[in-house]
DNA sequence: CGGTAAGCGAGACGGTACGTCGCGTCTTAAG
DNA sequence: CTTAAGACGCGACGTACCGTCTCGCTTACCG
């Protein structure tokens, strides 16, 4: 009996070249930006064909989205016995991420294509927000155990709250106190 | 100095021209999105020829933010009587604006523009946001008046609040429930 | 059936293959000319790797020479016993291959390379005209011996010039009649 | 009354750009041939843009025609009052522009695009070889008054085969004597 | 009130980047 | 070993916009 078995055949796919591209979009998204980077430059840069590039991603926004994939952290749950410590970690851990060059472009790449693709904003909730709140639920749980919180407390909605304003901090830098301080003194809005 | 003013001379701007292109630029902006659409297309589309755009626009930026400044609202400052029905009346107003399939695009172009570009950020902060804040402080303070907050509630900081998840929720879209009713939820948070 | 379709080990398909190359690239040639097929297409439709051409032929040119050596008629010495009925069945035997959609194409790609490649021309006289060239003096001694013609009739010249016109009226279709009756026309003019 | 007349609008075509172009064609085609040579270098070498080439010629070919049809030379019709003369004028003419390394290419080039695409066969028949084929009844008609030649001689078909033998020759070089030379003495065969 | 200078629609310009196609080479797995 | 499959680096293709530059015509002001 002939399994028609739907095997991978010819060449497989370099994942040296695929490699190399994701490096050099990062790069050059750190360096010219969304807009100012090119495909052709990738390519070059990477020493990599463009049609192999077009082989694996359909656009520009996938290409970056998988490159900025590649690169991502581990979601952490503090557990410091104490909320806003944990919270203070959080922040911090996410200032790391997003007060760095390639991280404000990045995170300005994520809002330009999620707001003009819903369909990108949906997968990048899946994908990235979605295992973040589930952790910071953890974190309310276990203040809510301690008796730190109420126990009614929306933990969906509160990290819904930080993320929101962590964006609007970094997009339009409302004040001149740094950007941690400004999020922890929002979050304390909300929280008790 | 010379007392020979530079008065315009010759031939004045059309204003029919300007009309045009502001409306034929809100016009693709919603259809096509910023990204999508190009210049050349709203020359053709306002019946104007590509310098006569140019004249006074140096980059699509600034043509598409005339356009949405031309058709902005007048600040309103509800006054119910009760907080939250001052709330839910700011509520609708932002609603009318960003819910409409114009409205989505301009927001999205606006945070697309703004996380790109910090000085747009800055502009649209001052022209747009503060006097929003301004007049939400005095919601608050009518509010705090009829003792219905804590006196120390900072007016600012729950505007920042209040506009950072309405714009979360209008690109992120993360419940099934309506925008309005989520905004409200969130913003029950931070006001006592 | 005593053993599997799939037969042997070692290299077994090698003559297959090349036929199949063969007659694809003869398929393809006639529907889309020598610069519209490519390689790959040859490759697919042949169902061979394209490694497999390139281990054989060096170009597409070799290929396609090869292709139309392998389909070759034999050279004819028609013998009615009057010249101009021998010359109406070499008319008749060149109108059977050139009048076809695969013979145009076949002798555009002849004439196309041998005008850009002297090397392929002079190849191409001595495979093909040469023979048909020595062919055709045969024809014309026979008609010399029955005084039909002028003994000192240059064969070889006589030869070239209806080689010359007949490419000419296949290329140009200088006249609504038929090919046949203009070649037959052009030569009445050489011969007596 | 209202004449819709067509009349031109906007900038007009740069003549400079169209003469660079063609110049920068003729260079590309002599150096590198038809097929070696891109449309990208071609405008480079011209210092033009791309498009400004597909705006004026939607191919290759097209392009090539119009610049070989630049640098073309009027039509001559030699009266030396003797037939042989006159011909021998015809040859030399043709032999200039032929015999020419850019010559030949263009001649390769001509053949080529007239034996793969039909149309451009007729466009170059209707364009270049009718009135040759005019001027060459001329000379034909001279000879007839002067009772060099038969009334009866058709001088379109002398025409065609005196090119057919021109550009068969041109191809194959069929002897090592001049082509000059090997010309007269197929068109021998054919005028009396 | 007539000249004139700026503005106008139209559209061509030199460029840049796009996404596709075909080339000829290479790298697999299967036989 | 060779084969079929197919990915690879390369580079040309023809298109879409960019922002600028002529054109020939209004049109409103200023002398």
């Amino acid at each position: 009996m002939t399994d028609t078995n739907k095997k991978s055949q010819g060449r497989p796919r370099s994942t040296q070249a695929h490699q190399a591209m994701l490096q050099a979009t990062l790069e050059l998204l750190a360096e010219f930006g969304f807009d100012g980077m090119s495909i052709d430059a990738i390519a070059v840069r990477a020493g990599v064909g463009k049609p192999t590039i077009y082989r694996r991603y359909s656009s520009k926004e996938e290409l970056v989205a998988d490159a900025i994939e590649s690169v991502r952290q581990d979601v952490v749950i503090p557990n410091t016995g104490n909320l806003w410590d944990d919270i203070d970690e959080l922040i911090q851990n996410a200032a790391q991420i997003t007060l760095s060059p390639l991280g404000r472009k990045t995170v300005a790449m994520i809002i330009n294509s999620a707001s003009n693709n819903s369909q990108f904003a949906q997968i990048y909730c899946t994908k990235y927000l979605q295992p973040r709140k589930q952790a910071f639920a953890v974190v309310l749980e276990r203040a809510k155990a301690r008796n730190e919180i109420q126990a009614d407390l929306d933990p969906g909605l509160v990290f819904d709250t930080m993320s929101a304003i962590m964006l609007y901090a970094l997009i339009f830098q409302p004040t001149p106190e740094s950007w941690e301080a400004y999020v922890r003194r929002a979050l304390r809005l909300c929280i008790s």
